[in-house]
DNA sequence: GGGGCCATACCGTGCAATGGGTATCGCGTC
DNA sequence: GACGCGATACCCATTGCACGGTATGGCCCC
């Protein structure tokens, strides 16, 4: 047999982290050589043990693990996967910007995870077959915006009007006022408190 | 010994699940005889098989941890512990007030939630003292408000204007708009859109 | 029985947003 | 080079919201 592909956990629910490491280390070729509870004891182990793949929860305390695959990726040779439970099209795109190697669901079975970590470990990408379906229907609505609409989204959503969006972004108000009417036509939201509801609803915030 | 308490677990993250239920079987004193991953299944296996408690996770397809408990409540003896990640004041009295008799979070350790299941045997009540800090914190602002105000809170944030709102509640619009004042100047919020936030941020929709 | 708190209601002024337009410029495509 | 689309900008009449008030009736508590 080939050497075990080693693995650290994060997660700052134990009852997951048990699960998971129970689960993984049926497998006889992956090993669960260590687990965390927060984002700062994950770059500790990393760093101490130097494990293949670290497997990490985005909502952790104390450093998340987005953040903490920023600092992996710059720091180690460790490729990270990230656990979550969150099939929002904006966490993946996020955490796949900051240097994720995969993402996988909580909701996938062992064997998914077993099948994520495996290829990962190639070198190669995993994106969790699981969220193609959830986020064509998020994606439904959201991919009308365009990229200037879909900011000026955010920034409605967070409280800003339009003449305060016209200043951050050295536009016209006038011109704020026809996105914020196109993004309200293309939605079909007519109030402002659903705009902050729809873009919080999809991450967009 | 004693009867074991006999208990099933439904949770949709298959990893949780395992984690959950092995770390429980290592206790002599409590035997997992079912686990399900949505709420249907989970009602089926307790009426074929009669648990003493079920541990519920609120988040699954097709039925949730609420409705299930309502469920179970009104048609069997089965006492019904929640298992949640959201250490939120509203789901934690929707939980309660649907007739669960513990409410604990997967932060928990697996002592804890051993003593939130010992407690509920016992007939008592558990919500998880975890719980007291986080929702400090939330209450901090939303404590302020009359019941009356958050009704109102919730409809701004579903996107009613001061008119609809008023009309549904069979009041004045002027009512609303006081109300409405007050809300914001209780939360320091000016923006309709920043409410909205606060809103969904509390879980008041 | 007086003081607080809550829910109710009203007013006026000013600013913001709605919804209907029109229009220019740049970029990429066919 | 015409066409479409995205981003920009403006106008106007209407409606809605913000924020400053004031006020009353009910209820609870001391």
């Amino acid at each position: 047999m080939t050497t075990p592909i080693r693995i650290i956990i994060a997660d700052d629910h134990p009852m997951v982290l048990d699960g998971v490491s129970a689960s993984l280390e049926t497998f006889d070729h992956i090993s669960v050589i260590g687990t965390a509870t927060d984002g700062e004891e994950a770059i500790a182990l990393i760093a101490e043990t130097g494990p293949d793949i670290a497997l990490l929860d985005i909502n952790m305390p104390r450093m998340n693990g987005l953040q903490a695959t920023e600092k992996l990726v710059a720091d180690s040779a460790t490729r990270v996967l990230i656990l979550s439970m969150h099939d929002n099209r904006e966490y993946i795109d996020h955490a796949m910007k900051h240097g994720a190697q995969g993402y996988i669901l909580k909701t996938a079975s062992a064997e998914d995870i077993v099948d994520a970590i495996e290829t990962v470990d190639r070198g190669e990408t995993y994106v969790c077959r699981h969220l193609t379906k959830a986020l064509a229907e998020q994606e439904e609505g959201l991919d009308v915006l365009t990229p200037r609409e879909r900011s000026i989204l955010s920034m409605i959503a967070g409280g800003a009007s339009n003449k305060e969006i016209g200043r951050d972004l050295d536009i016209s108000f006038r011109t704020v006022e026809t996105h914020r009417k196109n993004i309200k036509r293309k939605l079909d939201i007519s109030s402002t408190a659903g705009l902050a509801k729809f873009a919080i609803e999809r991450g967009i915030v």
